[in-house]
DNA sequence: ATAACACATGAACGTTTATTCATATATTAT
DNA sequence: ATAATATATGAATAAACGTTCATGTGTTAT
């Protein structure tokens, strides 16, 4: 009979036992996957995307409007709102010289309330 | 009769009508929950940490098991547990030596699925 | 054509952050 | 006591990030 024993390169302890380890692979997404999930909420994790967002929750918006609303620059708010379109979450719409953001996300409203009922809940 | 044209400083673009301000202001939560919110993000910003919590999906763990798995430091991983802590995402017992850590929140499996299915949507 | 305006973008700067390395603390075994 | 082990942590380093400033692009009005 086989023993299954679990021996892991750099590290000496032996407290894991293969069902363990075999459940954490199954329960574990792809490395790819694991990665661009990393890289959504790191455009979550700053407060002026956050605020953006949310401003977008009530309306569309132009760029200069936005700025105004969150006081701050044209050329800071145009910068991050770059980074929102690049993971999806904004879409805009051209009306002559301006520019209309919207959001472009379902999933946005649901993940920052299960955000803010992790902060209310302790 | 009052006109309710809106004028704010650092912006000279009218396009804005008072009644989406006040929208706006009517759903924007208070400036401290919204860099909670951020700051909570940003703990879910970085694949390491997203690991980490996977494997706790599947299990509790000691320090030097998750190091294994994710065939990283012993250090590297306590730091990003730190963290975790900090952020009351995890919790820790101790038996001995070794330093068994588990999930603290009901919400970041949630939290993850909604991301992923941002990411698998389009 | 020219000026004015809304927005985008590249470079630079300061700050934050993840990992590494060395070392400290705490527990267990001899 | 001493050694071994599991974990924690401070300092250092390199990389990533957000804002500012200056400037570029495209549209509208004169």
């Amino acid at each position: 009979m086989v023993d299954h024993k679990v021996d892991i390169e750099s590290c000496e302890c032996n407290i894991i036992h293969q069902n363990i380890i075999d459940k954490v692979k199954e329960t574990m997404p792809e490395e790819e996957h694991l990665y661009d999930l990393a890289e959504l909420f790191k455009v979550f994790g700053d407060t002026t995307r956050i605020k953006i967002l949310y401003v977008l929750f009530a309306s569309e918006m132009c760029v200069c409007d936005i700025a105004s609303i969150l006081g701050m620059t044209q050329s800071a708010i145009s910068h991050q709102l770059r980074v929102l379109k690049q993971s999806r979450l904004v879409k805009y719409r051209k009306e002559g010289k301006t520019v209309f953001y919207s959001l472009d996300d379902n999933h946005i409203k649901q993940i920052f309330d299960q955000g803010l009922s992790h902060i209310n809940e302790k």
